[in-house]
RNA sequence: GGGCCUGUGGUCUAGCCGGUCAUGACGUCGCCCUUACACGGCGAAGAUCCCCGGUUCGAAUCCGGGCAGGCCCA
């Protein structure tokens, strides 16, 4: 039993936090397979590899810690993985300028390699941000997508897929970066505002407002409103002007008379309505527009030119022929690349993609409990609004190939056999000769996959997926993610698990909210207003930065960094602190001695009320609830009610003495316990202090204490004490100045054991029954509860009545009174007299709360 | 334009399946260095609970309509 004296005073953060995280080992976090505990498998994010783990990382893993943790102690299995998402883009850009070279400068080979090196660094950077953040990851369960074990599994999911007809290759329009010459999804596009031009023109008589002159070439038709009578009984076809071919005419209710002229160019493709007009009256494919942007043979006087150029030179070449009627500003919103901001082109192109299946989603996300619930229908939105199947190929090299062959006589697909993956179709061969023609000559696919084509499946890795088949551990028991990737991540998962396993992937999915600025932002580099776990760990420490993360907001809710929220959770934990050196200096008695006095059986009476709120909040995932009761429990009822009153007690030889020490010792190790998941390092120390054993090993509380005598005689004692404790203070006392002779008036027979006397310097005695002194009703008090109900529009009028009876009245109700008019029977308990006592013979102070009376005499 | 969410003292926030007096934190003010803690204790001031209407005896809470903000999307 370490004596307080040994104690450090102040608590050493810094010191404290980085002693246990040397101390934990990492086997006590791992998934056990061969368990018989109930498993608990939380399918985590696998972070992009960015190298910075920000305060939005910090957010999410906070929660997933503090189920982790809780989950530990109510005796689960849990599997807490990490993941790294390490294939895309940004890598690809951030190598490029980091060597200063484009991808094509080198061997795919050799870029791919680039980029590889580039992600092992940053992951390195952000495992040590999780473990100084304290986070129970399972290390042993850690995948990284860009290593061939998992994307071996990447590649065969796509197989899997694609021979149940849920993977199809077709021509069709895709959103295009031209500057990252890659296919990109709607999830990947952004839309930017911004100001463009809008061109009116005549179109071989009528008078066309477009955008994107540019498109001139590739346009396909005209259309107009069907009930738009300036375009009835014109001709069925008209005259590109500058290309002239020629163009029908289509009547569609999609075009908005009001826009322009009402007529509408429709090019392939300006835009989605474009392809859905395409779609929609069969027209012609016009290609103006290459992959890098160029301008192509369609646009043969503008061929070579970029887009950019090729529109000046059509505006141009419209004013000289005099076509060019006027120009208008137009704000406008752009799609652009997630990635590099150019504005996206819709380009027709053969790409792959994956059939969706809208029912199916819906249905298996319908089996997922959604924390907070409407999150859900932001998932059920996107999948309604859905027009294309999901693009999946990309034209990149830092991800996983596309793994099929095509026979260079016949054209026929050519797959690999399951154990031969992964392979690299561009450098790995077939091993058998063309099914359909026996040719032994092939080209590898060229085209990667999506990203999210790895990461959707991170729900079966975990599960422990070999490459077929329904995972040994699935369904995983929890999804942990931020509401931004919902229409992506969320979305694709639940898709890919239907797809290949046939169900669900998660029991629950729980969303946290995205993490704002300190001036209501969302954080920016161009805002400055970044803050990152480092800084706040630096000088708060771990523990504070997840009090921030649990009480900062109520789970779900987007939460503004706070920098208050960190410095109280940090005051917090020093009061915490004191509480315990408090404890562990008295704690020198038989740790097993019953708990007989009246305070000590109130508090633990108030543990259990607190341990089954903080339970209830843990399980519903409402961690700010959970923490708010804690706090709550421990600053006022243990530090500001208990202690104060017991002290004294504590510092005597009496017999009771035990009894506070008992329930203390009881209080303080349920404490760390119920802190353990939130504030692991503070728990521990405490914990370790107090036990000698580990509280992350310990299990959750399973603590009930009934007791109502001890919560009624409690609850009066502490409400009695804080009045006197006022009384002193409103007469200017110091709190421990004597007060001199007390008598408690109660109802019932109260055994304090003497701590209202000592916490108030007071000769203080309870007695039973009520004083002789003077009485007088001062005012009433209600019960709406009851009176509301019973009276209802007579409520108002009632209450009127009741105070306008005389004094005596209101102490001895009648049964029945006047109410406009009407005699009316008084319900039972609607209302109490206010009393006041007037002091009569000696000098007293009175004070009355409820059915207690306290005399207080004047200290001579 | 659509979907979802939010709007509470100076600031942030809880409550929101209705019950006169609205939670906590930070900040402000007053008193108190009481043998765990001044990073503390005891108090005080400070709120048209965004606006308007409705339901109800009673609305921060339920309903309708606005206004403002956020996120996602068209």
């Amino acid at each position: 039993m370490s004596p307080s004296h040994q104690l450090p005073k102040n608590y050493d953060i810094a010191g404290v936090e980085r002693r246990w995280q040397d101390a934990w080992r990492d086997e006590d976090n791992y998934f056990d397979p061969d368990s018989t505990k109930p498993q608990f498998i939380i399918d985590t994010p696998p972070p992009y590899p960015t190298g910075n783990f920000h305060i939005g990382n910090a957010l999410n893993w906070c929660y997933i810690d503090f189920i982790a943790r809780y989950k530990r102690m109510r005796g689960y299995n849990v599997m807490f993985p990490q993941g790294w998402d390490c294939h895309g883009l940004p890598t690809e850009v951030k190598v490029e300028e980091t060597y200063g070279i484009t991808k094509n400068d080198v061997s795919r080979d050799k870029f791919r390699e680039m980029c590889r090196k580039l992600t092992t660094g940053n992951i390195d950077k952000m495992r040590e941000t999780m473990r100084r953040l304290g986070f129970s990851v399972d290390w042993s369960h850690e995948y990284v997508t860009m290593l061939p074990e998992y994307y071996r599994l990447t590649q065969a999911s796509f197989l899997q897929m694609l021979k149940a007809g849920d993977i199809y290759q077709s021509e069709h329009p895709v959103n295009f970066c031209t500057r990252c010459e890659t296919a990109i999804a709607f999830a990947e596009v952004n839309y930017a505002p911004r100001t463009t031009t809008l061109n009116y023109f005549d179109f071989d008589g009528i008078e066309i407002a477009t955008t994107r002159p540019e498109l001139l070439a590739a346009c396909v038709a005209v259309a107009v409103h069907p009930d738009d009578g300036r375009y009835r009984n014109i001709k069925k076809s008209l005259r590109v002007p500058i290309f002239g071919h020629e163009v029908p005419i289509v009547e569609d209710a999609a075009v908005d008379p009001e826009f322009g002229s009402g007529a509408v160019m429709i090019c392939t493709f300006g835009d989605r309505t474009d392809v859905y007009w395409w779609k929609q009256h069969h027209l012609d494919l016009r290609k103006a527009i290459d992959r890098q942007g160029i301008m192509t043979a369609a646009a043969a006087p503008y061929e070579g030119m970029t887009s950019e150029a090729c529109r000046k030179a059509i505006l141009k070449d419209m004013k000289d022929a005099g076509i060019l009627s006027r120009q208008e500003d137009l704000e406008q919103r752009v799609g652009t690349c997630w990635r590099c901001k150019t504005p996206i082109e819709i380009l027709s192109e053969r790409q792959w993609f994956v059939k969706i299946h809208q029912d199916d989603i819906m249905d298996a996300a319908r089996r997922i409990s959604w924390v907070p619930e409407h999150m859900f229908a932001r998932l059920e939105n996107w999948a309604e609004s859905m027009e294309w199947d999901w693009c999946i190929s990309r034209q990149r090299i830092f991800a996983t190939p596309i793994p099929v062959w095509f026979c260079d006589a016949c054209g026929e697909m050519t797959l690999p056999a399951e154990e031969a993956l992964p392979i690299d179709p561009t450098i790995d061969k077939p091993k058998t000769p063309c099914p359909r023609c026996g040719g032994s000559e092939f080209t590898g696919e060229r085209d990667v996959l999506d990203t999210w084509m790895d990461s959707s499946i991170s729900v079966l890795q975990v599960t422990g997926w070999d490459g077929a088949g329904r995972p040994p551990f699935f369904p995983a028991q929890l999804r942990p993610q931020g509401h931004d990737i919902i229409r992506t991540w969320a979305f694709y998962t639940i898709l890919r698990s239907k797809a290949l396993v046939g169900s669900h992937p998660w029991d629950w999915i729980l969303i946290n909210g995205m993490v704002l600025g300190e001036d209501g932002f969302k954080m920016s580099k161009s805002r400055d207003n970044i803050i990152s776990p480092e800084e706040i760990v630096t000088t708060y420490g771990a523990d504070a930065l997840r009090q921030w993360g649990a009480g900062g907001a109520a789970t779900g809710s987007d939460i503004m960094f706070n920098w208050n929220d960190v410095v109280a959770a940090s005051r917090f934990q020093t009061k915490l602190w004191n509480i315990f050196r408090f404890a562990m200096g008295h704690l020198d008695t038989d740790p097993g001695a019953p708990v007989t006095e009246l305070v000590d059986r109130w508090l633990l009476v108030r543990l259990a009320d607190t341990v089954a709120e903080v339970t209830a909040a843990m399980e519903g995932y409402q961690f700010d609830r959970a923490l708010r009761a804690i706090r709550e429990f421990a600053w006022s009822t243990l530090a500001d009610d208990y202690i104060e009153i017991v002290k004294g007690r504590l510092y005597t030889e009496e017999d009771s003495r035990a009894s506070a020490c008992s329930a203390l010792r009881t209080t303080i190790d349920i404490l760390c316990r119920i802190l353990a998941p939130i504030i692991p390092h503070f728990a521990e120390e405490c914990y370790h202090n107090l036990t000698g054993g580990s509280v992350h090993a310990a299990a959750w509380p399973d603590f009930v204490y009934d007791d109502d005598e001890a919560r009624r005689h409690g609850d009066l004692l502490v409400k009695t004490v804080a009045d006197l404790r006022r009384y002193k203070h409103d007469r200017g006392m110091a709190l421990n100045a004597p007060l001199g002779h007390v008598v408690i008036y109660a109802p019932d027979p109260v055994d304090d054991a003497g701590d209202a006397g000592r916490a108030l310097a007071a000769d203080l005695q309870w007695i039973t029954g009520t004083p002789q002194l003077e009485e007088v009703v001062s005012g009433v008090e209600f019960n709406m509860a009851v009176i509301g109900p019973a009276l209802r529009r007579l409520a108002r009028p009632f209450m009127d009545a009741v105070q306008a009876l005389p004094p005596e009245l209101l102490r001895n109700p009648p049964a029945a009174l006047m109410v406009n008019g009407e005699e009316i029977v008084v319900p039972p308990d609607s209302f109490t007299p206010k009393t006041a006592y007037q002091v009569a013979g000696e000098e007293v102070d009175v004070l009355t709360f409820e059915d207690v009376v306290v005399t207080i005499g004047h200290p001579s």
